[in-house]
DNA sequence: AACCAGGACACAA
DNA sequence: TTGTGTCATGGT
């Protein structure tokens, strides 16, 4: 990278970028060997990590940061959240083996749409789908010189005055119809999304669900990694599994069952454990990882 | 080459 | 309330 560029270096003890980029919380980060390329609301970044440092690159004067920190939740306690897990063995064995896994805090329409996108797809596709979506309808963002172009992600504006045919050309296939809809409902109100913030998680659950598209599991994903509600616990199939095997091994278990189970199992940072779980099975789970 | 993927929804029973 | 078929697409 050029070293003209704004940059600044953050702590990050006890973090580790790459699981955290790679753990299916965001889709759009990509390795280069300069580092990981991503798009936070408007602005190119360039990360990596050198020991228990961070070093952030930008295309444009970067202010105060906040916009990044905030993102990476760079000051977030790790220990503190991990003093908190149950101390079962399941929960152990997930936390020795994903050393340094971290929630993000991303921005709210962009998490939604993406977990539209997501319903029974692998992560790659899902991030090949929000690439797809990002090049034909976001605007381009600012890079350095001798950086491949990269788009912001679509407004909800956006995407609601494309077509259906235009969204399934991003291979979303039934979940166009959803993210179209959904985006005109975001579009229609102004602050939709941001009347959440205020709310309790019960009620701001119910909201997200009224979305076409949207369940329990789209709309904890987006509790969580959005508006940090670090209570909530998403229940995929990964989890399922996990907590079947782990906690219920020998019978068979409802997911409605399991969900109470994790509700009432993990403490107030369940979200933060089903995130270990969820990555713990999937880096040993049979065929090596994905 | 079948099987399955960070599900949601309408419709049984 | 819980179970089943359907919806696209492509990775493994």
């Amino acid at each position: 990278m050029q070293n003209s560029l704004p940059a600044i270096r953050l702590s990050a003890a006890t973090y580790d970028l790459a699981v955290t980029l790679n753990s299916g919380q965001a889709f759009r980060w990509q390795h280069y060997d300069s580092g990981w390329h991503g798009v936070i609301r408007d602005r190119w970044v360039c990360l990596h990590q050198e020991g228990d440092t961070i070093v952030a690159e930008a295309a444009l004067p970067a202010g105060d940061w906040r916009w990044l920190k905030d993102y990476l939740q760079i000051d977030a306690d790790l220990a503190s959240v991990l003093a908190t897990f149950p101390t079962d063995d399941a929960m152990r064995a997930a936390v020795s083996a994903c050393r340094g896994l971290r929630l993000l805090r991303q921005e709210p329409w962009e998490c939604l749409a993406s977990f539209i996108c997501s319903s029974t797809k692998q992560i790659v596709q899902i991030r090949q789908i929000v690439s797809m979506l990002c090049e034909r309808f976001g605007d381009p963002v600012k890079v350095p010189a001798g950086v491949a172009p990269i788009f912001s992600f679509p407004s909800a504006a956006r995407i609601a005055a494309a077509s259906e045919p235009e969204l399934r050309e991003c291979k979303m296939g039934f979940r166009a119809g959803y993210l179209l809809k959904t985006a005109g409902v975001v579009a229609s109100g102004e602050g939709w999304l941001d009347e959440l913030k205020s709310l309790a998680v019960p009620a701001a659950r119910e909201r997200l669900m009224e979305l076409p598209g949207v369940g329990r599991k789209i709309a904890d994903c987006v509790l969580l990694f959005a508006y940090g509600f670090l209570r909530v616990f998403p229940v995929d199939v990964w989890v399922q599994r996990a907590l079947g095997q782990l906690y219920f091994p020998r019978r068979t278990t409802s997911s409605r069952r399991l969900q109470e189970f994790a509700d009432s199992h993990f403490g107030p940072n369940a979200g933060y454990a089903q995130q270990y779980l969820f990555h713990y099975m999937r880096v040993h789970s049979g065929r090596e990882n994905r």
